[in-house]
DNA sequence: GTAAATTCTGGGGTGCACTCTAGGTCAACA
DNA sequence: TGTTGACCTAGAGTGCACCCCAGAATTTAC
């Protein structure tokens, strides 16, 4: 498989899987007679898995530790088991602070619904500014 | 209430304040006779909504749109509303991300776990290597 | 009265994670 | 044979969200 292939399958860009590459997060392929580099099928499981860690919010750096933890082979597998120890606390105080984030952005639509209906009732828009504004600004 | 206080109060860096300042996210705060900037208590709990929006990922530029529809009064309520159910939408997708993510470092911390107990229970540390190994290549 | 602390402005610097460019090589097809 | 398209390298550029610095002014404390 050529970096195309791999980009499309991937979902990674060319320029993404070079860059990859360079820092240490894939292993380098072997080439071709032209240079080209030629990839085996499993290298997808590796990258669905950085874009998995990419996606916790983990840094190039830390995983680029990982990778380079995960070529030197099973003695390794106690600080990778660490490093996804730490990155399992970090998700975990990221959901919950996404989910309070959740339930304000559910509290201020609603508000905002209140608002907006409040104001089609007052059949008089400028009285309903003047009412809301309080809200607003203690609100938003 | 100075910027240094703010600063230690609100938990942004004076530097932030004056950089959210300056790309609109907070209000031109009145001046003191020596030109220093001179905050309302009120601005805490805007600055705190920042930080509340800031932290669902929602980028700076997103942010100063919604500092401007604010300034302008309840007539952009509805424009505001559908910014923040927009951004709802996007923090519910990261939650069920994140969620997915955190299964997978539970499976993956397991894995390792027994990885560990087995390489601990064969006293070959050689033969627990080679028998790793494969699942190692397989998993991580 | 002077030294230390705080704030001011304007603009440059940083770290991150890519992304793009220029100038080339190579394989396959018409 | 020649041209098209995929790929190569090295290095520069981008966008984001700050962060830092120099040099000046002002306020506060002693």
């Amino acid at each position: 498989m050529y970096i195309g292939e791999l980009s499309a399958q991937s979902g990674l860009s060319i320029d993404t899987l070079r860059y990859y590459e360079k820092i240490g997060l894939i292993p380098d392929p072997t080439r071709d007679q032209g240079g080209r580099r030629v990839y085996q099928e499993s290298i997808k499981d590796w990258i669905a898995f950085l874009k998995k860690l990419r996606a916790t919010g983990m840094g190039v750096k830390d995983m680029a530790r990982y990778a380079a933890l995960r070529e030197v082979g099973p003695e390794t597998a106690n600080q990778r088991r660490q490093m996804l120890e730490d990155r399992r606390d970090i998700v975990t105080a990221k959901i919950e602070e996404l989910s309070d984030c959740l339930n304000l952005l559910n509290y201020k639509v609603d508000l905002y619904e209140k608002m907006e209906r409040d104001g089609l009732e007052t059949s008089s828009p400028l009285e309903a500014k003047v009412q809301t504004k309080g809200l607003l600004k203690k609100e938003d």
